[in-house]
DNA sequence: ATTCACAGCGAAAACGTTTTCGTGTTGACA
DNA sequence: TGTCAACACGAAAACGTTTTCGCTGTGAAT
């Protein structure tokens, strides 16, 4: 087992100084041509290659990118992560992974194990967890320390910095809009608790897809889910909720969720009652993920395009990193989303 | 602006030295209980954190594992992370992920860029590229030089090192096993071509399964995929190659896929053709992901327990880094299957 | 013969830590 | 008063780079 080599045992193998063969290896023309091909013939035998962490430290930059998600067994976030991999990867950047599991601590517990100088930047999307408490005191340390913060799809006005969002509300007011304009009279939407900024924002949208085509929202139509419960395997209750709608309300003839699995989990609930898609009742839910597309029938979605959200979010900070003016000009970037047409709807 | 503060900074504005600063944000005894508080208190109030790369560079380790996948926006990856990033922030250590996307380049290019000091170990799964072309020089050479690799999932015997992988014979065998004891007499299999490692164990083990009901295999029951066509929106292609199966042989009446992916797509040519699930013709799926719980009906997988194979692979790997004997005694952790029974078998 | 330019190289500082080894000052004791 | 331990602290090296500056020697120009 050969440790990796560097400047100094070189210098030392070649009887020259450190600085000799640092010079020769970046092919320094203080150097003399024979001095440079000894040294850097050496140092390809020897598979020489530079320490990392010491030209993090000499340069005070480390070439990689903190993300922060909440969850990483999730489509949309992957596909995020996928984005910012590509551009950060061709730009020459590493990117580091935590995740807040949608939590208040682990999200600052995190963001402390990077900002002690593993990494030159964040790209993040905010827990639930510190949506709900408002506390966002570890932003804005970080930020006032000089560490750039991109935050994407979870963002939050009160900070002042780099964001990539998608705009929820005309997105979730087209798919409205699609389905009103399919001839349904009766649309419900299946939401997220306020504190949850999409699910707000998709709300609203929703009621003024309503609005436009001048009918009264109805509080039976709005069924307003607690994520909390959503974990994992209570999903049962849910279906019990969603069932509780139908039947209070059986003039349902269309249905928009705020996400893939509401929709298709209210999908399922139709189905066992005896309702046909999209006859009797038509789907569309945000996020388009895998569940969507091979579903049956497949999910009518709004495409929040991820991927391309990540891609836009590392072009932003290692933007950000790379300029040298230190003037504040901080960007919102809207991705538009776009409406996948499947056999959900008619 | 306030840049991060530096022990050096500290030490003049209290005018000690940098060493008597260090000692006493240690809590050094050497150090006098005046001046530690003194120290102490300045330190907090600036909110001090020793710089990671200074740390890393003088300690020599970073105290950062390096994640090397084919695929992000996959369940089963994803799964793995997140059980990779549990057990290394328990134990201190920070995640650092690189993507192959399946090229044999990219995973090379992406190793170089981790081992050159950004991390302590490696934890990966290698691309199919790099198993079809058989050459594993990057590995070797990465552990030639002492860094530690862990593999998990997909692995190659040829390598030296720790490894973590499921039973993917003994699954598959059970799996079949299911379907014959439920009573079915033609049992087609959809796998992938013989270089993935695992789509060739899978195969197996349905023969063995096969040869233990003293059936003989069939070759048209054996529908080899080319993974290459899958590529997203290839999958028409794929639908019709089942159909074909399906055609010219009527008589299957259960149908085993290496993936979930394939199972579901299966049971919707099924189900276009006719065929009551799971009255006509049963399915199970390998690896246990969100499409086999949320399908109608719910596909009967093998699940592979992604997180814990990521817990067990950094355990693995961590144990070997803060081990300081030299020796070397790799390990290979099996992690069982479990078959998770649902509608689409009897 | 003196100066000068220039080529070729080395010393040292810097990045921010930790740790080993000194060093100076006290107080106690003989 | 002289010796010695204990105490409190500082200097410096080390981790591996890059870069600035200074040094030496050579050959040419005056």
């Amino acid at each position: 087992m050969k440790r990796k080599i560097t400047l100094k045992q070189i210098a030392r193998e070649l009887d020259v100084s450190i600085s000799t063969v640092s010079k020769a290896l970046r092919n320094s023309i203080e150097i003399s041509e024979d001095t440079r091909e000894k040294v850097q013939a050496f140092a390809k035998l020897y598979n020489y290659r530079p320490n990392n962490i010491a030209l993090s430290l000499k340069n005070r930059k480390t070439k990689t990118i903190g993300v922060i998600i909440p969850e990483i067994v999730h489509h949309f976030f992957s596909k995020v992560i996928r984005g910012i991999e590509l551009v950060a990867n061709k730009r020459g950047y590493n990117v580091i992974v935590g995740l807040s599991n949608e939590s208040f601590d682990k999200e600052v517990i995190n963001m402390q194990m990077l900002a002690n100088g593993s990494i030159d930047g964040f790209i993040l999307s905010i827990s639930k967890e510190t949506l709900q408490q408002q506390d966002y005191h570890h932003f804005k340390e970080t930020i006032s320390q000089g560490m750039p913060i991109v935050m994407f799809d979870r963002v939050v006005n009160e900070i002042n910095c780099d964001k990539v969002i998608i705009d929820d509300l005309k997105g979730s007011k087209n798919a409205v809009n699609k389905l009103l304009a399919n001839g349904c009279k009766n649309v419900a939407i299946i939401t997220t608790k306020d504190y949850v900024s999409v699910g707000k924002l998709r709300t609203q949208g929703y009621l003024e897809a309503l609005d436009d085509y001048k009918m009264s929202p109805k509080a039976d139509l709005i069924l307003k889910v607690d994520d909390a419960l959503v974990s994992e395997d209570h999903l049962a209750s849910l279906e019990l909720e969603i069932e509780a709608l139908f039947k209070k309300n059986n003039a349902i003839d269309g249905v928009f969720a705020v996400n893939e699995l509401y929709a298709i989990i209210a999908m399922k609930v139709a189905r066992n009652l005896g309702m046909k898609i999209p006859e009797d009742i038509q789907f569309i839910g945000f996020t388009d993920g895998v569940l969507s597309k091979h579903a049956t029938p497949s999910l009518t979605t709004v495409n929040q395009h991820g991927q391309e959200m990540g891609e836009k979010a590392a072009g932003l900070l290692i933007d950000n990193l790379e300029r040298d003016d230190e003037e504040e000009h901080y960007q919102t970037i809207i991705i538009e989303t776009e409406l996948v047409e499947r056999n959900s709807t008619k």
